[in-house]
RNA sequence: GCGGGGGUGGCGGAAUGGCAGACGCGCACGUCUCAGAAGCGUGUGGGGUAACCCUUGAGGGUUCAACUCCCUCCUCCCGCACCA
């Protein structure tokens, strides 16, 4: 017979309901904890994904309130997007009704699996009251210059009918639907994050305590590169091109220039000139991909020559200026100086094209040639500059100090940052998120909505076809408003925020979440800010973790927060795999976690995910796995028929070890070994029985994993309270030494014999005794030991 | 190409300079049972009758001692990428 844990998990599921037992209350003379899972898209059913995300934070959640800290471990749910919109059109249900049920529904299975919210934090971004919040941040920077509305090429989704971030489109395809991303020219709104990149990649190395990946991944993403723009003026003009480089050690090499097509410089260089139609018609040919698609099309370098040329600062040498696709505008200058010898895409490049080329560069350990006609790639590393003029023999390192100095006295050139950020795309062409509170007005021009007409509130009735843009766009009522300003004939912006806006801030937003005279309440979250520990999944590693910290910097600035980084720690848990795979609709190989609850109950399957793999790396399925846990909490259930009334020493000094083990292991996240060692206690006392004070222990201990299972014991065994206002348990550290310890006797390195000595034995005792072993005896054959090595209280090794 | 992280039994994994394989899954045998399931017990890296030998992706090095540190290489996963 099993223990009944769907009556179990009921019962306290109800309790913990009724006696809102997760509140969370500031308490100045507390100190808090405050512990965020991602809140998930309600897309209805919970996965086994977010099953591991909010196991994981439940565990940490329940065990820092065991230690008696204040927690506060909210939920919500990102409610804006997409799925929403594309169910209104199959099903001609309204978005907002279809997303309150899938809330509905997956608070049902969230409460299923025992998770220890305060459900009266929740909040869902697609309530007025939530995205009212959005629009104010909104005019917030409108008003600091850090919104604008640009008119530029801008990824398009045909499918989706809208725009995409760069950071949504996925090889080159949109990230939703996967569709071949195309380009359009749109007036769109962005938000200048640029304006915050020093800080964003500054501020990165106070995040100790983040995983090294994602940290790798956003100063990668910010992409800054230190260089020098160098002048070049055309042949005969005192027009100049800028080229960027973090080579300027090569600018003796540098052969030829290339331009992106679209520089601003191109129609004047071809006018005219023999190559015009064919460059020409190379700009059209580019143009006409995305920017993606052009990126990612494959390695063989096209370009045309401008038929103009331009003169090298350094030498006043002639050369050659050329376009190529594979300059980008969007990047540097949108221009560079080429050095085959030393780049290998130049080098392609100036093969394919018969364009010169000079050694500038010279490795130190083997010389090679210096004929550049025999050597068949770039060389890209360091050396000694030759060929460039009064710099000769210098170390290329120094040289690149030298050389930029130089240039900048001579005035040809100037050190200089790049930046691989770029400016925030938000505006979209849908119906399902935040007004954007613009008015457009023919005499006053764009208008921000007055705060006090905030928020501009979503139409409930709007038709649905999926054709033809926005549907807010046919909602004659939304779009036709009086200005603001002079009260005349405006229309109102019919694009609404990115998702990614919403998720930018909830983390304050649960610090108060009913508040209604600011997006957060200052006071509390003084008190709760800022997140201690943060747990997702690493697919946010950029988006949504960069955009919170641009937010909170932002917040910074107007003096509504006083610290720069949100959150803490972060933790990103690993993909719950199912035969090596990443479970999905697609692949058919999804295991129903409400399923795996019916047959086993919440607790083992908290139990089993959390053992089965370190919280980090992903994690393999397998319903035996489930069993198995299952078939532990039997066994723990079991031993309150075997209770003894004498502690047994043994048992005792064994509790003490583990509670010292699984204290360390759960403030790591370490569940996988403070379970192991859980287990081992449980086989002691399993079979010698144990006392009701070692028993208690061992169910305290497992409480923040299997929550309902415990709280059940601990009340069979006479406890009125819950056990979650109870303190976890403080081990002896005087019962955790013992008098004798086992010595492990190696013979040259290897385990031969093993040895219980008393701890604080003597070195020439114990030496006595290793000796006198007959292994040992056996093994040294006569022969004098050459050395005898001692590691107190763990092995002897004798040297032969 | 650049950056990050891996590679340990049949499987998930443990050990971060000191007994490799904790804990669990699986498997085998035993026990209980009319029988099965559950439970309980024992065993379980490979080779060898045994003493022993071999074994943490490969090779080298440091050390009394290496899964752990250093060097060379192979390989897998993830992220970024004509980034000048």
């Amino acid at each position: 017979m099993h223990y009944n844990f769907k009556k179990i998990e009921e019962k306290w599921q109800k309790i913990w309901q009724k006696s809102q037992a997760f509140r969370a209350q500031a308490d100045p003379k507390r100190k808090k904890y405050y512990l965020l899972e991602m809140f998930p898209y309600p897309s209805g059913k919970i996965h086994m994904g977010h099953v591991r995300n909010y196991t994981i934070g439940d565990v940490a959640s329940r065990f820092k309130t065991l230690q008696g800290y204040n927690v506060m471990h909210p939920m919500g749910f990102d409610a804006f997007g997409q799925p929403a919109e594309n169910a209104a059109i199959k099903n001609k249900t309204k978005p907002a009704e279809w997303t309150r049920r899938c809330i509905q529904e997956m608070e049902t299975e969230l409460k299923k699996m025992g998770f220890s919210y305060d459900w009266e934090r929740e909040v869902s971004t697609c309530q007025a009251d939530y995205y009212k919040w959005n629009q104010w941040i909104f005019l917030k920077m409108l008003e600091r210059g850090l919104a604008y509305k640009k008119a530029s090429g801008v990824n398009w989704c045909p499918s989706c009918q809208t725009t995409l971030a760069n950071e949504e489109v996925v090889d080159c395809g949109c990230w939703r639907c996967h569709t071949k991303v195309e380009q359009k020219d749109l007036d769109q709104w962005y938000l200048k994050i640029t304006g915050y990149k020093e800080r964003l990649l500054e501020d990165l190395g106070q995040l100790k305590n983040w995983p090294q990946r994602v940290l790798a991944m956003q100063n990668n993403w910010i992409g800054k590169s230190s260089g020098v723009d160098i002048y070049f003026h055309l042949e005969n003009s005192d027009k100049l091109i800028s080229v960027f480089t973090t080579r300027v050690d090569t600018i003796f090499g540098a052969t030829y220039i290339v331009l992106a097509p679209e520089h601003p410089l191109v129609k004047d260089l071809i006018v005219g000139k023999p190559q015009e139609k064919e460059a020409l018609e190379f700009i059209k040919k580019v143009a006409s991909e995305s920017k993606v698609v052009r990126a990612a099309s494959d390695v063989k370098k096209e370009g045309v020559f401008t038929g103009s040329f331009a003169v090298n600062p350094v030498n006043n040498e002639k050369v050659p200026i050329w376009i190529a696709d594979y300059v980008l505008m969007e990047y540097g200058t949108g221009a560079i100086m080429a050095v085959p010898m030393h780049d290998q895409r130049d080098f392609l490049f100036a093969k394919e094209h018969k364009l010169p080329l000079r050694i500038v560069i010279e490795p130190a350990a083997n010389p090679r040639t210096r004929e550049p006609r025999e050597l068949t790639e770039a060389y890209e590393g360091d050396g000694q500059q030759i060929n460039s003029g009064e710099f000769n023999g210098l170390d290329n390192q120094e040289a690149k100090t030298k050389i930029a100095q130089w240039m900048e006295a001579k005035g040809i050139g100037k050190v200089q940052t790049h930046w691989r950020l770029r400016d925030w795309l938000i505006s979209r062409q849908r119906y399902w998120g935040t007004p954007i509170p613009i008015i457009y007005c023919s005499k006053c021009g764009v208008v921000p909505v007055p705060y006090k007409d905030l928020p501009v509130e979503l139409p409930p009735d709007v038709p649905f076809t999926g054709e033809g843009g926005s549907p807010l766009g046919k909602v004659k009522k939304f779009v036709e408003v009086s200005c603001p300003k002079c009260a005349g004939r405006a229309r109102r912006e019919t694009d609404t925020m990115t998702t990614f806006f919403d998720s930018s801030w909830y983390f304050l937003r649960f610090c108060s979440p009913k508040f209604n005279a600011a997006p957060f309440n200052l006071q509390e979250a003084k008190y709760w800010m800022v997140v201690d520990q943060y747990i997702g999944g690493i697919e946010h590693a950029i988006l949504h973790l960069l955009y919170s910290r641009f937010f909170t910097k932002f917040f910074q600035d107007l003096k509504m927060v006083d610290f720069n980084e949100p959150f803490e720690k972060l933790l990103t848990q690993g993909m719950v795999l199912k035969d090596g795979e990443v479970m999905s609709k697609s692949r058919g190989n999804i295991v129903n976690p409400d399923s795996m609850i019916k047959d086993y109950g919440a607790d083992a399957l908290r139990l089993f995910i959390l053992f089965a793999a370190p919280p980090e790396t992903e994690l393999e399925w397998n319903e035996r796995g489930l069993e198995g846990a299952f078939k532990f909490l039997n066994r723990v259930w079991r031993i309150q028929d075997n209770l003894v009334d004498n502690p047994d020493q043994e048992i005792l000094k064994s509790l003490h070890k583990t509670i010292k083990k699984v204290s360390t292991d759960f403030s790591e996240f370490k569940f996988n070994t403070a379970i192991a060692s859980l287990m081992e206690l449980t086989n002691a006392i399993y079979q010698l029985g144990a006392d009701k004070e070692v028993f208690l222990n061992l169910v305290i201990m497992l409480s923040p994993i299997v929550p309902h299972f415990a709280e059940e014991l601990w009340q069979i065994l006479g406890n009125k309270e819950s056990i979650f206002k109870g303190a976890w348990p403080q081990y002896d550290p005087k019962l955790l030494v013992e008098e004798n310890v086992e010595l492990v006797i190696q013979i040259n390195g290897k385990l031969r014999s093993k040895i219980e000595v008393a701890r604080d034995i003597s070195e020439d005792k114990l030496k006595s005794l290793v000796l006198g072993d007959q292994k040992v005896i056996s093994w040294l054959e006569g022969r004098p030991p050459k050395k005898f090595i001692v590691v107190p209280q763990k092995l002897v090794n004798i040297v032969l």
